[in-house]
DNA sequence: TATATGAGCAATTAATCGGTTGCGCAAATT
DNA sequence: AATTTGCGCAACCGATTAATTGCTCATATA
C-alpha cells in the first residue's frame, strides 16, 4: 500500500491523533479516550501513520507509546514552499498596485 | 459531501493540478493534456478543488480557465504553525545538546 | 498460578473514491 | 444553418477506506 503524509493527513481523526501526541507521546488506549471511536480504530490510524513514518512507536513494557515523528512533518511543509512564494509575490504586486496608486493620486 | 483542504491534495493528480495551474489559469481540457486521464477525470478533481475553494472558475467564453485561490493554500500552512513551532523547540534542544558537549570538552 | 489488561492481527461490511462512458448544452467555426 | 468543440452532469464499476467484531499473545496483577 503505497501511502503517503498527504494521504495520512487526509483524515480529521489522524489529524487530531497527531495534534494530541505532538504534545506527548500516548499509548493506544489513552488516545482513543480522546475520541469517541473504539481503540481498534485508533490503532488503524496509528498503523498508517507510522506506515508513512510520521509517527514511531515505543514499547515499554506491554505498553507502546506512540510519538510523532517531526522530521516527517517539514515534508508538507517542503511542499507548500513552491506556492509561499507564489503568494508572497502576489502581495508584492498588489503592494506595487497600491503604491502606484497613491503616487498617482497627486 | 464535507470536503476539506486536506482532502482535497490528499490525492497525488490533485497535487499536480494545483502545481499547474498555480503558474497560470488553465482549462480543464489544457490541464488534462499533461496527464494521461480524461477529461472527465481532471474535471472531477477541479470540481472537487473548488467545492473546498482551493480553486476558483472563470467562464471565457466556452471556455473555462481555472485557477488557484492562494489564501485557501495557507489553511494547510496554519494547520502546520502549531507544529512548526514543535519543530523548532527541538531543534533548540539539540543546540543546547550540542553546545553542552562543547563546553564539557575541554 | 489464575486472571485481567494492553495491544496487534484478520475477516467482514458499508461507504467513499477515482475513473470510464454516454449524454446534452452552449459557444465557436465552417 | 450545420458541424465541431469545450465542458458539465449522471450513471455505473472496481478499488480503497474506515470502522466493527472476534481472535490470540504477552505482560502485569491478584
Amino acid at each position: 500500500m503505497r501511502r503517503d503524509v498527504f494521504q495520512a493527513i487526509a483524515d480529521p481523526t489522524r489529524r487530531a491523533i497527531i495534534g494530541l501526541i505532538a504534545l506527548q507521546a500516548m499509548t493506544p488506549n489513552a488516545i482513543a479516550e480522546h475520541f469517541d471511536t473504539s481503540r481498534q480504530a485508533v490503532s488503524k490510524h496509528l498503523q498508517i501513520l507510522v506506515e508513512c513514518q510520521l509517527v514511531k512507536q515505543e514499547q515499554q513494557g506491554r505498553e507502546i507509546y506512540y510519538l510523532l515523528e517531526v522530521a516527517k512533518m517539514k515534508e508538507i511543509d517542503k511542499w507548500l514552499e513552491q506556492f509561499r512564494k507564489i503568494w508572497e509575490d502576489r502581495f508584492n504586486e498588489l503592494d506595487t498596485v497600491l503604491s502606484n496608486l497613491k503616487t498617482d493620486k497627486p
